[in-house]
DNA sequence: AATAACTTGCTGGCCAGCAAGCAAGCCTAC
DNA sequence: GTAGGCTTGCTTGCTGGCCAGCAAGTTATT
């Protein structure tokens, strides 16, 4: 068997091979519970070289959340690009939209699963990120979208902040929430299922709102 | 000044004050970065005591999850048991059990960021609990709620899982993902127009799905 | 072309620090 | 005085960071 894997020195082979480890472990198990020696093991060197390179564990694991975002901030703006290309319907393009996001995430548990970790931790590391741009360039595509002027923006931002929450909580929540109340995420035929029901919720809600005008303070009806 | 506050020995103030503390660590920190010296010393023991009550620290954690399990299942029974002596109309009953869902899990912060933890740990502790349960009841008041029968069931548990997600969403990602797109969510009155939001939400989006009949498949007008 | 001087990729031993768990013992209420 | 509540001393295991060193290049000099 070919044993003779890849045993010539290669810096730029090293590091990706580090932060390709250290996303994965990060993600699955988080900063704590992750050693730079699995993080060197993983990556096929030894327990020294992810600090040879990085510095330090903190600075590794910035490294991994700013590659992260990075690739993240491209594909949004990739999809952006493609939805002003195109000169479909604007409930079309968002149901478009909803459905790469669901998908998007749905190829990118590291990612969800780093954010979500970085949530908890009290985001410290987030605000500074340039990942804010995405948010707002994808807030000024859907305001766009649905014909919105700056006064209704926010209301565009919420509509924005539930997509996403329904694009994301079935990632995280796959064995735990989800089938605690009857939802089955387990095979693929089941999160087709899903973001059916999720872009669907989304077009009936923009329906609605956007019928209700400006302001939507009368939609409630309780206490 | 008053250095003896309170040293009389109590076994069962003791574990309390051990679970409380834990809980909010356990919670805020997450399971490797708490120590029991630091619940010890919050719960105002000594960094032994927590050992001795529980045994182990993976059995405080346990001890912990299911006290905040028992706790959300008796308030779900509570609130659906209010619901059915309401005589309100149904969407009426819906938009209350959302906005007073979205308030319980406000309240509610430790608990939420525990199930959260639990669900990126891969959730091996949830699958035993008895929290299932409480997802079920929820389920099946919804179906009965929307006068759905049991092979309409299925959209029910999409509708109620999209609840949960609306619901749940801004309290891990209040200072992340939120002010990312746009939606301010430090003060209460942020919340506020929060809640506002997701309840209309559900509502137009159950209006749209129980309009379109028994299966909502043909919504979908994407690739 | 050959060799010496130097750089760079990578390893593995060492150490300080901290956490969990155990066990022996102290203190208080009965 | 004793049982149970509670503390404290100690062991053991592990982690991250540091560092010395080595080998595979690379450049300069002849």
């Amino acid at each position: 068997m070919a044993e003779r894997v890849e045993k010539e020195r290669n810096a730029a082979r090293s590091r990706a091979a580090i932060l390709d480890a250290a996303e994965r472990l990060f993600a699955e198990r988080g900063y704590d519970a992750t050693s730079l020696t699995e993080v060197g093991t993983a990556a096929g060197v030894s327990r020294g070289t992810p600090g040879y390179f990085f510095g330090s564990k903190a600075e590794l694991y910035r490294a991994v959340l700013d590659r992260a975002f990075a690739e993240v901030r491209d594909a949004v703006r990739a999809g952006r690009a493609r939805a002003l290309a195109s000169n479909q319907a604007p409930e079309a393009i968002l149901a478009g939209a909803v459905s790469d996001y669901f998908d998007f995430l749905t190829a990118r548990p590291n990612f969800v699963r780093l954010i979500e970790r970085e949530a908890l931790s009290g985001a410290g590391l987030l605000e500074g990120v340039s990942h804010l741009s995405a948010g707002q360039e994808a807030l000024a595509a859907i305001s766009a979208e649905l014909g919105l002027d700056d006064a209704e923006s926010g209301d565009a931002a919420q509509l924005l902040l539930s997509i996403i929450s329904l694009c994301w909580f079935p990632l995280i929540h796959a064995r735990t929430v989800a089938p605690a109340v009857g939802v089955e995420l387990e095979r693929s035929a089941d999160f087709e299922r899903r973001k059916r029901h999720v872009v669907s919720l989304v077009l009936y809600g923009i329906a609605g709102l956007t019928r209700t005008a400006p302001t939507l303070a009368e939609a409630e009806s309780h206490d």
